[in-house]
DNA sequence: ACTAATTATGTGTATATGCACTTATTATGG
DNA sequence: CCATAATAAGTGCATATACACATAATTAGT
């Protein structure tokens, strides 16, 4: 099937199939805390950051500021987040609520055995290497990135 | 920073941020055709099958069924695949029109340097090996794979 | 022939995603 | 000071995604 390969090993599709697959694994094991995989995501993210302004977790996040904006809604409403005007009024500054660092310990438990699925199912080397390739990846998307 | 390689190398995090950003630098490459990544998936898919009913196609592209089903509207209002009950009134064929399969040529076109962004700027080793493990990654992470 | 299981598909709802456009605020140049 | 740039964020719209539930048709078991 050597005229199909040009096709079949297209960079967008092969990356959003592997997406949605594990991201549909994920979300099974995630089930019991109740969050999506976008938003352990977010929440990680935003533990690790401490506190920081919408644009700056979008970025570190790879993901439209305005997609962020919306995916913090459903968070909020679980009150795992709070969004506060910071030093300058425009900026939104972002952090956990107590019930939201609760929250990423109880989810960090669910998704270990999740992770371990793939880092043993790869072997430790392959795993390195795919997520090195994915940042990889990333930088060749980013405009100016890794020319 | 030992602490936050755990959380960073999240394989479902990184999978959908590499995602996000390829989507962005393939619409923009085929945006003069006026379709979506996954519309371009979705008509080469079609393309290679020939005529084939939903479920398979899905089947196919690791998409949910229903997913497929109504990414399919849009497809069909801009007249590039047909839908038609088959041999069975249950079943609904999907094939591409005419016009579909000249804008399948035309996306292929814009397609070609978007993908070479990637496999030249990974090298042909390294994408080989990115396309393999993301391969194995979709059957670790469906039910019964890979075990 | 009738009922139960299986198969193929659609709908309701909710989150995810990003572009174009808008609003508000801060910084900069004259 | 005031006009303009630049910065930070929100809204309207369209597509993407999938689970739970519903519908319809075919097949299997009795």
């Amino acid at each position: 099937m050597k005229q199909r390969s040009a096709d079949s090993a297209c960079t967008c599709f092969n990356l959003r199939k592997a997406s949605r697959a594990v991201t549909q694994y994920f979300e099974a094991a995630l089930e019991p805390s109740g969050l999506k995989a976008t938003q352990f995501s977010v929440l990680m993210v935003i533990a690790n950051m401490g506190t920081a302004p919408m644009g700056k977790v979008a970025r570190v996040l790879v993901m439209d500021r305005t997609t962020l904006s919306r995916n913090l809604r459903p968070l909020e409403k679980m009150n795992l987040i709070r969004v506060r005007p910071g030093d300058y009024p425009r900026v939104r500054e972002i952090s956990l609520t107590a019930p939201g660092r609760r929250k990423v310990e109880e989810a960090r438990k669910l998704w270990k055995p999740a992770q371990a699925r793939f880092t043993e199912g790869l072997g430790g080397g392959p795993f390195a290497a795919l997520i090195k390739n994915l940042n990889r990846v990333v930088a060749l998307a980013q405009p100016g990135g890794g020319d």
